[in-house]
RNA sequence: GCCGGGGUGGCUGAGCGGCGAGGCGGCGGGCUGCAGACCCGUUGAACAGGGGUUCAAAUCCCCUCCCCGGCUCCA
């Protein structure tokens, strides 16, 4: 079965062919670090993680490039780059603001658990290789230099707009006053001229400036992938105008079209129902979000949507996705403490494998089809229903049979990148013993019918951050995080 | 105004031509010393509105209404 991919380009959905045979060349952008990281970004992430996850599982090594601009980006409207603007905020200067949130942003996303990308390159170290790229432009006619500033002339440039659907025509419309100094209000900088005493500035042909902002993304795209890549990802709002200009500088420069085969854009993020800004004070620190649910809970949250569609953080969706991640938990306890035996299959058992490869089968559809998580959500909700209805009252399975199901398990878990194994701060052996042997002491007072002990035991270790659960099969215990959910023992 | 994406049961969220995905919740029952978890059943006349195409439409076409994003700040 093909992986298919929705490509912005064309509007449809196509079957997924890389330029070099199981190798797949991706790049996504990454965060302008002048702000700390928001739900936002750990959405984009996510997507673009589980993208990764998913070519991998299906035999593909990828190469993942991930920028983080730490240059560039000039608000029109106070005309100051966005680095300057948070310098001027925190009275540092402007690297130390890339500095400080890069840094953020990095350990943000190690909390998260998505996997690190093959290369992050800053845009602050890759100034000769932009300086290069707008001078070819220039020589080959695409650019043109006014008073140090250096624009992508759109009109040389006959695909503009296919990307976005954006039309050359309607561009002369425009919310703020373009620079007069442009043959056209559509075109773009390439590079900015800086006036003297501007803190963030580079020494180039045209004179001191920086670069524009989309050029980097060119520029680091070719240099460690190559003229041609096959997936381009970022968020929706960035078709227009990133996209568009990367695209446009990015063939022009090299010649060779498509730049990229498959542009593949994730829906943004609401919070309760409101877009993020700053001026509503609703932007949701993606740290604390963190700190406060646990990456699992924030994992389960992106994907109970697919990429594509916009998604509404509220309290109502981080319980639904607390909830999910609890009983895909329970799960995966509840195989792993069954005891696994050598003996020929029941009736049961075989259902039980045929379940699951059926389950695993229809996971793996509905994820190569453009990556519906939703839909392979409730692939494996179904199977686990089917599975605790089938193994209801039992403490053994055929070994053969039980690793078939955790096998199952093991790649949904690392698909998804949840509840992957990990030692909590507080659960040490000695601790790990010390639970065992309550455990044990109140089963014998629950055999002695002495409830008023046991349940007082139940509900203080529930205190103190243990849930005890008495099961068919004996009680099992698990570590409560912060987000209520861990790993029963 | 232009470009794009949407409007599905109490909430969430797939489906994109043909038996009412799944999750959360509600109700009834089972299991259990109790709790939790789990299971079974159930409720829901679900597809923004109006036309049309078709044997058959939430799914395709047309019109209308509403929401969101972009139109040189944004993951």
């Amino acid at each position: 079965m093909p992986i298919r991919l929705f490509n912005t380009m064309t509007r449809r959905k196509e079957v997924f062919e890389s330029i070099e045979p199981k190798v797949v060349r991706m790049y996504v952008c990454g965060p302008t670090v002048y702000d700390s990281p928001h739900l936002g970004h750990g959405r984009a992430s996510v997507v673009y993680d589980i993208l990764v996850r998913w070519l991998k599982y299906r035999g593909y090594r990828v190469k993942y490039v991930r920028n983080i601009t730490d240059v560039g980006h000039i608000l029109e409207d106070i005309g100051e780059d966005r680095m300057i603007v948070g310098a001027k905020r925190e009275r540092l200067h402007p690297m130390e603001i890339a500095d400080k949130y890069t840094l953020e942003y990095l350990e943000a996303m190690d909390k998260l658990g998505n996997e690190r990308p093959s290369i992050q390159p800053r845009a602050s170290g890759h100034i000769m290789e932009i300086i290069e790229m707008v001078e070819k432009l220039v020589e080959k006619g695409y650019g043109y230099v006014v008073d140090g500033n250096v624009y992508f002339d759109v009109s040389k440039f006959e695909d503009y707009g296919k990307l976005s659907g954006v039309k050359r025509e309607e561009l002369i419309k425009h919310r703020v006053e373009p620079d007069p100094r442009k043959r056209n209000p559509a075109d773009f900088a390439l590079w900015k001229a800086a006036p003297e005493g501007y803190p963030l500035r580079w020494r180039s042909p045209w004179g001191y400036g920086f670069p524009g902002w989309h050029i980097e993304c060119s520029v680091m795209s070719v240099k460690y992938l190559g003229e041609q890549i096959d997936i381009h990802g970022g968020a929706r709002e960035l078709v227009f105008p990133h996209h568009e200009n990367s695209l446009a500088q990015t063939e022009a420069y090299t010649g060779k079209k498509p730049f990229v085969r498959y542009w593949v854009h994730c829906g943004l993020l609401t919070i309760n129902g409101e877009k993020m800004s700053k001026s509503k004070g609703n932007v949701v620190n993606l740290l604390s979000a963190l700190e406060k649910w646990g990456k699992d809970v924030l994992r389960m949250f992106y994907i109970s949507a697919h990429y594509r569609s916009d998604i509404d953080f509220n309290e109502n969706a981080v319980k639904m996705a607390a909830e999910n991640v609890r009983r895909i938990s329970d799960v995966v306890e509840r195989v792993r403490s069954m005891k696994p035996v050598d003996r020929p299959l029941d009736e049961v058992e075989r259902k039980l494998l045929e379940a699951t490869r059926r389950a695993r089968a229809e996971f793996e559809e509905r994820m190569d089809d453009d990556l519906d998580t939703p839909g392979a959500l409730a692939v494996l909700f179904g199977y686990i229903r089917e599975f605790n209805r089938l193994t209801s009252g039992r403490d053994a399975l055929n070994a053969e049979v039980k690793k078939e199901v955790i096998g199952f398990l093991d790649m949904v878990r690392r698909v998804f990148g949840i509840l992957e194994t990990r030692k909590t701060e507080v659960s040490t052996e000695l601790v790990e013993k010390l639970i065992s042997l309550i455990v044990e002491v109140r089963e014998i007072l629950r055999r002695e019918k002495r409830y008023d002990l046991s349940d007082m035991i139940r509900s203080r270790l529930r205190e103190v951050g243990v849930e005890l659960q008495d099961t068919a099969e004996g009680p099992r215990w698990r570590l409560l995080e912060r987000s209520g959910i861990g790993f029963l023992k």
